[in-house]
DNA sequence: ATTCCACCGGAATAGCGGGATA
DNA sequence: TATCCCGCTATTCCGGTGGAAT
């Protein structure tokens, strides 16, 4: 039944046949990031998760190149680097051509590599970069010459809180992209063209479609894991064409595996506290951190554990409810 | 209106570990 | 091998916030 399993893996970036409804997002991003020698462009694209920002950068990164223009350019995704030295690397590896792969090359010695003058121009993409631990890496890429620099990130507040003014003051001029959720008609028709390039003509019915679309709120991310899920459901049980069940069970799956793909970011004492909250919740920070105590032998502070939620509701694992002073927090 | 309470998160710093260097 | 150096995590300290109690 599935044919071209490629445009159903968000890993892959899709032809710019298959982007619909981003027309304008699209050429806002072409011409914001179009490369100039000696420009300090700052973009930012706003959205929540599975409006399509992550995607739409790297086809237009792709679209350029295809346009015949010379530059360098790399992604940094930010939930896995999040430190200044962690960004300040995996530039300095994709962009100035120094062998970084250990953890002790002083930051200095990247930042003033960044800061020769390139004989391409450059384009960095911080993908998550509301995620980013330490925003000072934004003025070292502000001072860097002919780089322009694309933040992606689902809120504005998110990013440009605990931003040094310094920074914020530089770098918050530059342009910005918004990107809306997707209405449940848009996200059938992007189901429709996907469906219509990885399957089977027949295999799956508009009906069904309109189901995972409606269900999935908005999020792209979800209903095109879900269309996967539901098609691979149905190879597995033989059938030629998707069924309803299968329809039905893929959704829940779907965000499931994003959630997994979460936690696996989470050490072994956040997953703790994480499970803490799950089994107990709605349940109060004190609570959380009384039963965390008494769950290991050498419990980190109550400090320590704030930033553990902190860091969890970032990855949409839990959420607080109520005032300050009857907090409770459950897992999503 | 003022104080109290529970929680929140920024800033500075210590301790640690791992690669680099001699 | 021993020491150095750097960045990361956790800790310490603390001011802030919003609702509740006085």
């Amino acid at each position: 039944m599935i044919r071209d399993p490629r445009v159903l893996d968000d890993e892959v970036v899709p032809d710019h046949e298959l982007i619909l409804h981003r027309r304008d997002e699209m050429e806002a991003l072409l011409s914001a990031l179009r490369p100039r020698m000696n420009a300090r462009d700052h973009v930012f694209a706003f959205g929540p998760t599975g409006t399509g920002k992550s995607t739409l950068a790297r086809l237009a990164l792709t679209l350029l190149e295809e346009d015949g223009e010379a530059f360098d350019a790399t992604v940094v995704n930010c939930w896995k680097f999040p430190t200044r030295s962690d960004v300040l690397r995996a530039i300095a590896s994709d962009l100035v051509s120094v062998t970084v792969n250990t953890r002790s090359t002083p930051t200095a010695d990247l930042t003033s590599k960044l800061h020769d003058e390139p004989d391409r121009p450059r384009i960095v993409i911080l993908d998550e970069a509301d995620q980013l631990a330490d925003t000072d890496v934004l003025y070292d890429l502000h001072r860097a010459p002919s780089l322009a620099v694309l933040y992606i990130g689902n809120d504005e507040d998110d990013l440009f809180a605990g931003m040094a003014d310094r920074v914020r003051s530089r770098v918050a001029t530059g342009r910005r992209i918004d990107f809306e959720r997707y209405s449940t008609d848009e996200l059938s028709e992007i189901l429709e063209a996907r469906a219509d390039h990885a399957f089977r003509s027949g295999a799956i019915s508009m009906r069904q479609l309109e189901a995972i679309a409606s269900a999935a709120d908005g999020d792209a991310r979800t209903a095109i894991r879900a269309l996967k899920l539901a098609a691979e459901n149905a190879t597995e049980n033989g059938h030629l064409r998707v069924s309803d069940a299968d329809v039905e069970a893929a959704i829940p799956h779907a965000r499931e595996q994003l959630r997994q793909k979460s936690l696996s970011q989470l050490t072994s004492e956040q997953r703790l506290v994480y499970d803490i909250i799950r089994d107990n919740g709605p349940i109060s920070p004190a609570d959380i951190y009384e039963r965390y105590t008494s769950a290991v032998n050498d419990p980190k502070t109550k400090r320590t554990v704030r930033s553990y939620l902190s860091k969890m509701r970032h990855y949409n694992l839990v959420e607080p409810h109520g005032p300050r002073n009857s907090r409770t927090y459950t897992s999503l």
